[in-house]
DNA sequence: CTTGGAATGTCAACAAGGCTGACATAATGT
DNA sequence: ACATTATGTCAGCCTTGTTGACATTCCAAG
């Protein structure tokens, strides 16, 4: 495409320091939007939003050993266990010893675990959809791509993963 | 342009689970690394995330009240005292008794505290402007657009007051 | 003018959820 | 046999959120 004409009326390289400082902003406001809806939900059940992303990619990758789920959430062991300890007890998740490595705990949501991730996924997903009409097809895409290229590149090479594989 | 002819496979209303569920993971990454380069810099000063907000946000808006900050912080006044408490004994922040009203105190970054903030800024806004770069202008206003949509209300209208003023 | 309520800010104590360090256990690989 | 890996647990710390209690200041109604 055009990256010199202009036609948006910005050029690629003039990026003031005006238009960064509304990204951050942006990107502060909207964060707690998107977080805001499940966090209502998880509040009432006395869980937090660790206890979210635990679920959620227990959900999005179901037989996951702990290890890969500590370099996807980026915590120590420590602090995932405690949140696990707590899903486990509860009955949300179950963890299998491995088959062929029994070192290993693969982890997959009961019932009452996948029903959980459903209501805060459609909370969550409502307000995302909702941004999207109201913005349209070329701003979604747009956003995907400045998000992407915001990542950290090991975070890419995870996000590429999930993009990929169809669960 | 063509927002029916599906040039980008997508149709506005035909949103799958599947394009909601990367969005979600997209946010999740990308704010990740949205705040990794600041936190490096904080953790070595012993200052967190919530110091950064605040001494954002004080930068913004010169002069403003505790309570203001509290209403765009969206956190407790308890909860931002501990924090200012720290900025000014350390003289990064001034609070002066306000003239007309003596319950007011109203904030001021000092020398140490503007210098401290630029660092921060150049930081995350570095990040920002590679990102804008990779994904180019359209991108961009795709990209703003879509946040904007998703903050609260309430958010927005602050949002929408900092975009107009010129501090 | 006084007095009661509202607004504002501070102090204390607690909880969630990060972190590090140390250590135990079991399974694997060499 | 021995080192390494995967996991779990205990203890203790930090940041940053929360509530509750309280002091100060302002303003308005009596």
């Amino acid at each position: 495409m055009d990256n010199q004409s202009g036609h948006s009326g910005q050029s690629l390289l003039f990026l003031t320091d005006d238009q960064l400082r509304k990204g951050i902003e942006a990107m502060f406001f909207a964060y707690r939007g998107f977080t805001a809806d499940p966090d209502r939900i998880l509040a009432d059940i006395a869980y937090g939003r660790a206890h979210h992303r635990a679920i959620h990619f227990i959900n999005r990758i179901p037989g996951t050993t702990v290890n890969n789920l500590l370099s996807i959430l980026g915590v120590t062991k420590q602090s995932l266990n405690r949140v696990l300890r707590t899903l486990i007890d509860d009955g949300l998740v179950e963890s299998r010893v491995g088959k062929k490595d029994k070192r290993e705990r693969h982890l997959y949501l009961t019932e009452t675990g996948t029903a959980l991730e459903r209501e805060l996924s459609i909370a969550q997903t409502e307000r995302m959809r909702s941004a999207y009409r109201a913005a349209g097809p070329e701003a979604v895409a747009g956003f995907r791509q400045v998000l992407e290229a915001m990542m950290d590149k090991d975070m890419q090479q995870h996000f590429e993963a999930f993009k990929d594989k169809n669960s």
